[in-house]
DNA sequence: AAGTAGTTTAGAATGATTTTAAAGTAATTT
DNA sequence: AAATTACTTTAAAATCATTCTAAACTACTT
């Protein structure tokens, strides 16, 4: 099935700037990408379109599930008095955060780190939400 | 010992704005905030704090160690077009993702969730530094 | 008390993202 | 196939967090 008609299932118009972005990305391969990285390439595609669509198109795609934005824990800086190593429960509507103690915590099992790294931090965020 | 002894001691100069966010950050107890808390704190005690002054000075207690900013994925959004639950390495220097399969992390003890909320998502973002 | 080097500050600059509102277009209805 | 309508796209302006600039200030040293 081609984009056009994966837009229209998915209730979204198939739009030329959709279909687009649509077909950059979903080719079977995972990706991470900014909203400039892809306006790059679709100009180097030999195609345009401004970023404020980018921004539009991802956000649909993002709200229809296709997509995932990777957390971030606020849009701005946060600091801490506590400079101990620990982790954060996160409220996700307010952004306020709760320390939580290492020992809380049970990483028994940790990924293999690629070759020619080492690892130089590690955070767990818990995201909670108010019970209704 | 002071707030200005203990900048001195540091090797800061004890300014008279460096000395207000010390007496309001190290009173004992730990806090998350913002630049614009700080602030907001700053005015309600009657003083008055540029915002640029009080990012200078947040800045060199981080430098110094004394409190922590709170890790942020990247200043600009990213997305995925993975959307299964995962985790991720991150590159420190370039903010370069990879994925990490839930399978290669084994979280087998968890805090309690506070009263009155529920756990809406869990990341574990794993820090890489390029070995030199 | 004077010197100097680090600091503070208002305001300008920057960069990411959103808003505005006008022009365009996809899908529907005729 | 043309007309309608509601949703989209867009350039440009606006917004928000943060940093920069450069002039005035001040902590610490001499």
């Amino acid at each position: 099935m081609n984009s056009k008609k994966k837009l229209r299932k998915a209730g979204l118009r198939a739009t030329k700037q959709r279909i687009v972005v649509a077909d950059i990305l979903f080719n079977g391969q995972h990706r991470h990408f900014t909203a400039e990285d892809l306006q790059s390439e679709i100009i180097k595609i030999g195609k345009h379109m401004s970023l404020a669509t980018i921004y539009n198109c991802l956000k649909s795609f993002r709200d229809l599930g296709v997509i995932k934005q990777v957390e971030s824990l606020s849009e701005t800086a946060v600091f801490d008095t506590n400079v101990e190593y620990h982790h954060h429960f996160m409220n996700e509507e307010t952004g306020e955060l709760i320390d939580i103690k290492p020992s809380e915590i049970n990483l028994s099992k940790l990924p293999k780190i690629p070759e020619g790294y080492s690892q130089s931090g590690l955070d767990v965020i818990i995201k909670l939400r108010k019970n209704s």
